[in-house]
DNA sequence: CAGAATATTGACTTTTACGTCAAAGTCAAA
DNA sequence: TTTGACTTTGACGTAAAAGTCAATATTCTG
């Protein structure tokens, strides 16, 4: 695990663009280092940019991702702030156990539509196109 | 289970606008009948819709939900068409089979986020704010 | 230290997925 | 039959999430 990462360090690992990572930043996602005005990532950019994605790949929005990526932080250290984390937790755990669910009836789907498929194929004498 | 809904039964029931069922027309993902000029959604049009959030709420873009509804729709005769059906079908199994590690790694990480919340939260002296 | 490669900021553009009118047709009830 | 609710098409607008391009720095490398 290396030290710093320069951007094009971290647009070639994850396949992104360095505009890409300047808007994330530009939106409060990330905040490198600099080192005169060059962007240097530590690795715990490079954590919350792997965070970031992965909400992307779930298809959050921005906004939502960092609603995410926000509880990762330090948590706080009052009461009420405390409880407002965990109900935070609460309600994003239930969306995601929904989406799970989703995945899970259309990897259903997916196994019919393919065994009428297979059906189908046996069908078909052999050596026919 | 009805014969036919008229465009605002289903934008009450998906809770989605009229906008946006035209829209999903125009883009070839449903195509219900006709009476006069009048859109008439039959069962099997509402079950398209419900497949087609259900990918939305999944992430996906509209050309990637019309790639999955296109595979529930009666599987071709043909030998070829059929095996590369088939292949779709892995891909897309294997893309879902992703997401869904995605939502576990982050469902367990909002546990720990909790748990951290849990820890401290015992050991707030009681009575305090 | 010259030249190539890489970075930065800023402005403008694009794509997706609709929202928002506007103008006109349709249908049902009072 | 007129009023009002609903529908249709079409045009234009918009927000999010970048892409693209230009004009400058900066930095590495031989």
């Amino acid at each position: 695990m290396r030290a710093l990462y320069t951007i094009t360090d971290l647009t070639r690992e994850f396949e992104v663009t360095t505009r890409t990572l300047r808007f994330y930043e530009q939106q409060g996602l990330i905040d490198p280092l600099r080192r005169g005005r060059t962007r240097l990532y530590r690795p715990a950019d490079r954590t919350r940019l792997n965070l970031i994605l992965r909400g992307k790949r779930l298809g959050f929005s921005l906004a939502e991702i960092r609603e995410i990526v926000d509880m990762y932080d330090a948590p706080p250290g009052e009461h009420g702030q405390l409880t407002l984390l965990v109900d935070k937790i609460a309600r994003k755990r239930t969306e995601l156990q929904a989406r799970r669910h989703d995945i899970d009836q259309t990897l259903a789907e997916l196994d019919a539509v393919e065994a009428g498929c297979r059906d189908r194929l046996a069908k078909i004498p052999k050596g026919r196109q």
